[in-house]
DNA sequence: GTTAGCATGTAAGGAGTTACATGATTTT
DNA sequence: AAAATCATGTAACTCCTTACATGCTAAC
């Protein structure tokens, strides 16, 4: 029922799928492996890990005596088995948020555990959502091409630019992905390849 | 002390300076105008003009009798004196957030409502913004590059792109601007034109 | 020893979204 | 008449940010 907590769970849950951490750690690769949330404070995340605890999605395993550090205060975290089916469940999600800046980006960091067919649909998924936002701006722009100043055209021109670019990448994996699959459908994009 | 509150304030100041105009209305400019916030529901937006008449920025004007809609129940907001001057600082202004995306881009769509020196000011700005953020992500990228998959490289690596697209744009808009000013300072940039 | 980084957490406060509540006006 | 859209607002809820509070460990 949130915006960015779906995209943050869904991060923790993937990294911690990986490998169990305790939370100071767990924040340093959100930022560095994911590099998306510029900053993760921690009153953000400990209250996360908290309420997905409490779900019964992680436990906490306190880590006692580990040789050279005997009474550090360190939690590592791990899924339970309902912590991976949800986090399984939440990867192949097409609900709302699903295609978001955000949660896209953390759902393709998340590919290498992902399968091919996973993979398509997200970034088919992905695709979409950007043509729209397109095809909205591009609705826009021209029906105001006269009203608008050349700042505001300037800026939403960069705009469409990089949506543009966007959707051509993604159809570049989209290609690569199939390629390495068998044969999916063919694509349909807005979009033309230069 | 928010932080899209500031743009979204700054927005509905800019917008207002140019036309005084009735919540309703204001909504649609704003997203359209300035195309930047998707949805700005109403629940942000009475409250935000709220805040603003309670300190003194704005006047509400109830629109009584124009014409074919005697009893409608418009209220149109102008800005007071102090909502010109609060408006033209928050313009100058280069606190923290003011190179924000969101924050920028609506002073960029502002840009009609200023002078050659303020503009340059606030493209400047935002260049050292994204070249900082450029910087933090090729660190980010060159300490990890084994250790990340390639899937999350290939993210990364877009994200980049974008960034260095985004400084060469501004280098242009800089550029132009100088030229139709007098000579200003020369630019310094990390980003070779191509 | 003292600074810097590791490590976990809470409390206050701000901001925004969704959903709800109401009513006028215009179009079909 | 019904439906759409204009028009303004509130209340509950959620989430995040900032600042604070605590202590251990490593390095200089």
């Amino acid at each position: 029922m949130a915006k960015r907590s779906a995209a943050l769970e869904l991060a923790i849950l993937g990294v911690l799928a990986e490998t169990p951490q305790h939370g100071y750690e767990l924040r340093k690769r959100l930022i560095s492996v994911l590099g998306l949330f510029s900053t993760i404070s921690y009153g953000a995340l400990y209250p996360a890990l908290k309420s997905l605890v409490e779900r019964g999605l992680l436990v906490e395993q306190d880590e006692v005596g580990t040789g050279k550090y005997p009474k550090r205060a360190r939690i590592t975290y791990a899924l339970t088995e309902a912590g991976t089916a949800h986090f399984n469940a939440m990867v192949a999600d097409s609900g709302p948020g699903a295609w978001d800046d955000d949660t896209f980006a953390v759902r393709m960091s998340l590919f290498g555990q992902t399968d091919v067919s996973t993979r398509i649909h997200i970034l088919q998924g992905r695709r979409s959502r950007v043509e729209d936002r397109l095809a909205n701006l591009q609705t826009n722009l021209s029906k105001g091409r006269e009203r608008l100043d050349s700042y505001t055209l300037e800026l939403q021109q960069h705009g469409l630019d990089a949506l543009e670019r966007e959707v051509r990448w993604l159809n570049e994996l989209i290609s690569r992905e199939q390629g390495a699959a068998g044969s999916g459908n063919p694509q349909t994009s807005q979009v033309n390849k230069k």
